[in-house]
DNA sequence: AGCCTACCTGGGTC
DNA sequence: AGACCCAGGTAGG
């Protein structure tokens, strides 16, 4: 099958980051071809990049191609799924220029976009992500697409499936369910999340959200159960484009706290105050799209880059560093 | 309003 | 092996 292209530097979009640095759980790397399979938009995709372009295979989706011319219909999806529209290196530019932390981060970590995701996935994806490692939150995430989403297609032996619609979630016995399949008290939280989207009005319901002024979309969400500051402000960032939400987990906390507010050094826990003082912060030193900014310096933070990263340079054993 | 703590589970570490 | 600890937090006290 041919490929096809969108021209797209690596300076612009590193893939890698990208759909490795946390945002979404479904993108899978293939180290022997460079190839990225995942799933959005109820389509199976495969990626990969060359220097001048970013490439992309449709191999299978459920959406109705009959619409629009297909291959159209896709490109759009996908420059919509990055958003190509954004001219990054002239962010990144005015970043650094602010913040010698980030200028430091973004030599390695250039090229990191905020995916724009769909607002269910994204949602049900983050209420998994709580006090969990994101290996764990991968494994359900696929789970819930595997039981309860719609089958796209397979090849290579593998089949693939959407996520999971509201409707299917909010069933009563999926609780119960969920527990079974090793989601502990999260379980709850999904089910009866989904029962108040679906109430609330689902798909208008989030379009509401995405045209209200980002706090009053934070504190819509915060009703939902099982959602509490920062799953509200990811949502927000990754699926309701409001781009000055920044998520404050321990990773965050600990960047702050290092590099920035030092007074919050060796607290147990992020309390809302300090949550909205190191938001802030980060708000007033970066600007209206602080959320994106945020985003790089996270990536810099992940264990998994930082080990890439001594392999690379070092080839040595990697030296750990150890909090007292 | 602001600070505790229990909570499911499994991967990592010693 | 087995006991910790910890992970992109949140609800309920």
């Amino acid at each position: 099958m041919a490929w096809h292209k969108i021209p797209c530097s690596r300076r612009e979009l590193q893939l890698l980051g990208t759909l490795n640095g946390g945002q979404s759980f479904r993108w899978e790397y293939n180290k022997e071809t460079d190839v990225w399979t995942g799933i959005f938009s109820k389509t199976v995709w495969k990626l990969r990049q060359d220097d001048e372009n970013l490439q992309y295979q449709v191999m299978g989706s459920l959406l109705n191609k009959a619409s629009k011319s297909g291959s159209d219909m896709f490109q759009n999806l996908l420059e919509n799924y990055f958003r190509l529209n954004y001219k990054l290196s002239d962010y990144y530019k005015k970043w650094s220029e602010k913040d010698e932390l980030f200028e430091k981060a973004c030599k390695q970590f250039y090229g990191i976009r905020m995916l724009y995701q769909e607002p269910v996935e994204n949602l049900f994806s983050f209420i998994c992500s709580q006090n969990n490692h994101i290996s764990r939150i991968s494994t359900m995430v696929e789970k819930l697409c595997k039981h309860y989403g719609e089958k796209i297609c397979e090849f290579d032996g593998v089949t693939y499936f959407s996520f999971p619609d509201v409707d299917k979630l909010k069933q009563p016995q999926i609780e119960s369910e969920l527990r079974n399949l090793g989601f502990g008290y999260r379980a709850k939280f999904i089910q009866k999340s989904a029962a108040q989207i679906v109430e609330w009005g689902g798909r208008q319901w989030f379009k509401s959200l995405q045209e209200m002024k980002y706090k009053d979309a934070r504190l819509e969400l915060m009703k939902l159960c099982g959602i509490g500051p920062k799953v509200a402000d990811c949502i927000c960032l990754m699926s309701l484009n409001h781009l000055e939400a920044l998520p404050v987990d321990t990773h965050v906390y600990q960047i702050a706290a290092q590099n920035y507010l030092p007074h919050l050094k060796g607290k147990k826990n992020v309390t809302e105050k300090m949550y909205s003082e190191i938001g802030d912060h980060f708000r007033m030193l970066y600007g209206d799209m602080a959320g994106w900014a945020h985003t790089v310096l996270f990536c810099a933070d992940l264990k998994k880059f930082q080990q890439n990263d001594e392999q690379l340079s070092e080839g040595e054993k990697p030296k750990k560093k150890r909090k007292k």
